[in-house]
DNA sequence: ACAACACATGAACATATATTCATTTGAATC
DNA sequence: GATTCAAATGAATATATGTTCATGTGTTGT
């Protein structure tokens, strides 16, 4: 049986508008910086790097530094199909 | 484009272990009672019931009443491919 | 060396969520 | 009608999460 300790654990993990968001932006490319995805999603400087910082830390995302650029991109792509699940199920 | 934050709403709804044990439960039956919820789960009747009711209100769940039993179900059986998802991505 | 840029960090605070405990409600049984 | 059972509710508390603001760090360009 599945453990749904860890599962709540990385659902909470993306469960937030913002980080969805950031989800959504790298679905479809490679990788973004941070103020790409700043102006993207259109959120404060800190706030998001708070979220990404995160994300990083519990395994939903990656980056690479470059110069003064950071790019980040999902670490699992697979990730994204829990946006196509919610809205198949419509639940609103 | 997609209600990120209402996605993050329903998502938030789910988000924690009991109430994924919940949703598991009722994969594979129609409906099961409080009290039989209790049992499968192994949580407090009062922490189940505050839970229950929420994810009721948010439309995650139905539930009917009969005697002294009310039965629980879920309104969108699509919800529990969230599971799967989350599984998939083996994002431990 | 200094200024500007991209990003991270930490502390403080606000808000949301989870948990417990005591009590209540309604239905069934005696 | 008093007791028991199934479940819900409310208040109080604990814990987690989100947000802001000020500051720090490393890099680039001058």
């Amino acid at each position: 049986m599945m453990d749904m300790n860890e599962a709540a654990y990385m659902l909470r993990a993306i469960s937030n508008e913002t980080r969805l968001k950031v989800i959504d932006k790298l679905r479809d490319v490679e990788e973004l910086t941070v103020s790409e995805l700043i102006n993207e999603i259109g959120c404060e400087q800190s706030l998001l790097s708070h979220h990404l910082t995160d994300m990083r830390a519990k395994g939903i995302l990656t980056c690479r530094k470059e110069g003064k650029n950071c790019f980040y991109s999902l670490r699992n792509k697979q990730i994204t199909q829990i946006l196509d699940c919610i809205q198949s199920c419509n639940c609103n």
